[in-house]
RNA sequence: GGCGCUUUCGUCUAGCGGCUAGGACACAUGCCUCUCACGCAUGGAACACGGGUUCGAUUCCCGUAGGCGCUACCA
């Protein structure tokens, strides 16, 4: 019997999305979508110590922001609600007694200090059938004692029955077979009287079945308690619609080992949260992709590639639409990827420059009020479509010197100050300014004034014919100390275009002012 | 320590017994050119190691080494 696909993602909301979370979402989406299935969202909150608030607005937010959308769950609705876990207790209650009653599962009573004397007695301990015994369990105790100590209203814990010695099996799609065995299982707990609430490991198993989730796919961390998961279903009775396994390799840090985390991002200066987040406890702020001027598209893009790729002949540049085609999770690689975000700079690079300049502006506009300069949206989008295919240099996190493409909105302002800004000084000691302007500059650029001033029309078209018949006339190569004058640098696009951005009046002025000053 | 997963250019990867081991990012060079660039072209760059299996291994199996993960009343 074909079941209808069926996938979620389930965060807790212990703060905010990790970028690693937001490729496992997005692998959930576009296999999802591909196979005509729901997408679900649900809040895993069974460690009520470890709540943040605002996390779980703030993943919603995320995804709404990189356009992964979602079919049912917390605050999109759904007939298998609640989802939010610590909103299922009686649910989970249900399926513990189930266990209990099965002889699948066990009360604990041992406290947090007698388990921990015990891991300092013994080394390697573990609760399982070779110790079981010998703990404070409803399995050591008579029924009178336990039912003392639940009368006395002590707390307790339920654990799962392992039985040991045989192999597990888990067939995961990205892996194949991978076998465990049973033994080196413990007496995993699955529920707390504590707060009434089950752990990860319960929840999970119940969740997926009652929602009838059809696929898991998570991250590799899950892996070993994969054959746990199989075990649970199997006690459950349920073992005929327990969900198939894709379990996906981690990001990994850009540079050196381990796995990608928040220090990485700051100290190298990318984000690895979607979006900004405000601790509302340590009152830390942490960047984010939207907020660093990343588009969605090249964010989500850049995240499938790191695990999966289309195979040979495909462009790796993709939108959504065609990645839920093309999407493969057998095809996913099964090692680590180191988090390179050299290449999410130019993935954004490559959106970028295929949105129309007039969609940098709001965004360029930003930065130049934060100079202090406003501007026109008309000659916001003029500076742009003459600059955007610039590149800008900065420092690596070896601090060495490089160049990449503009690949963001906010690496035009250092390229375009003297758009808006008249140079004041001008460095001698530069290479470029040293060559191009020489002892006959200030004379050229004299004379050049007046043709230019001799000028009504002052566009590229309207100039252009008269300068140019004016230099080959002189037969003179002005270009370069006019760009000194207008500029002070070597940068900028075409001169006539910048004359013409600037206007006769501005134009004249700088070159007036440069003859004055480089003299 | 135990258990599991994993190992192709610097990075992401293609490859599913026979290939000059392909692409992308990054890097270098050339062309273009009024600057810096873009663009275009070209180039350097990899199968961790050791055993098997096979006529033949990057590809299959077993070791070794490295990497990663798990080993909680966290997920």
């Amino acid at each position: 019997m074909e079941r209808r696909v069926r996938v979620r993602f389930a965060p807790s909301p212990t703060g905010p999305l990790h970028i690693g979370g937001v490729r496992t979402a997005l692998y959930n989406y576009l296999f999802a979508r591909q196979h005509g299935g729901d997408l679900i969202f649900r809040i895993e909150d069974t460690d009520s110590g470890r709540f943040v608030p605002g996390a779980e607005e703030y993943i919603i937010e995320s995804f709404k922001w990189l356009g992964i959308k979602f079919d049912e769950g917390v605050s999109f609705g759904g007939a298998k609600g609640p989802y939010r876990q610590s909103e299922r207790r009686d649910i989970y209650r249900r399926y513990v007694k189930q266990l209990l009653d099965g002889g699948h599962a066990y009360l604990a009573f041992d406290t947090p200090e007698e388990l921990n004397a015990k891991r300092a007695e013994i080394e390697n301990f573990q609760y399982d059938a070779s110790t079981r015994m010998s703990m404070r369990n409803s399995l050591s105790m008579s029924k009178e004692e336990v039912d003392s100590l639940l009368a006395s209203g002590v707390q307790y814990v339920v654990r799962f029955k392992v039985t040991p010695g045989e192999d597990v099996h888990v067939d995961d799609i990205i892996r194949g077979d991978v076998t465990i065995n049973s033994s080196i299982i413990d007496d995993k707990v699955l529920y707390k009287s504590a707060d009434d609430l089950p752990t990860y490991h319960l929840a999970n198993i119940v969740d997926d079945h009652l929602m009838e989730v059809t696929h898991v796919i998570r991250g590799e961390e899950w892996l070993p308690s994969a054959p746990l998961h199989v075990l649970l279903y199997r006690a459950f009775g349920w073992a005929d619609t327990q969900p198939r396994f894709a379990h996906l390799p981690l990001l990994l840090k850009p540079v050196g080992n381990g796995k990608l985390s928040k220090r990485d991002g700051d100290k190298l200066g990318f984000p690895v949260f979607p979006l900004e987040w405000h601790d509302p406890v340590s009152g830390e702020v942490s960047s984010g992709y939207r907020e660093k001027g990343y588009l969605p598209e090249a964010v989500v893009n850049f995240l499938a590639l790191l695990g999966w790729n289309p195979g040979e002949g495909h462009d790796e540049l993709m939108s959504l639409d065609e990645m839920v085609q093309l999407f493969d999770l057998s095809k996913c690689s099964k090692n680590g990827a180191k988090f390179d975000y050299v290449k999410a700079a130019w993935f954004n690079h490559q959106y970028l420059i295929r949105r129309n300049d007039e969609e940098w502006v709001p965004a360029f506009d930003k930065l130049l009020r934060e100079q202090g300069i406003s501007a026109t949206a008309r000659q916001e989008a003029e500076v742009v479509r003459m600059m955007k295919s610039k590149v800008i240099e900065y420092v690596d996190g070896e601090n060495n010197k490089k160049k990449r493409n503009i690949s963001f909105v906010s690496d035009l302002w250092p390229l375009t100050e003297f758009f808006f800004r008249a140079p004041v000084t001008f460095d001698r000691e530069d290479k470029f300014v040293r060559k191009s302007w020489t002892e006959s500059s200030a004379d050229e650029m004299r004379r050049m004034a007046a043709v230019l001033a001799s000028v009504d029309d002052f566009t590229v078209d309207g100039m252009k014919p008269v300068v140019d018949a004016w230099v080959e006339q002189q037969g003179i190569k002005p270009w370069n100390a006019w760009r000194v004058c207008l500029v002070g640098k070597g940068q900028g696009p075409d001169m006539y275009e910048l004359a013409a951005f600037l206007g006769k009046e501005e134009t004249l002025r700088r070159m007036q002012y440069a003859i004055d000053t480089l003299c």
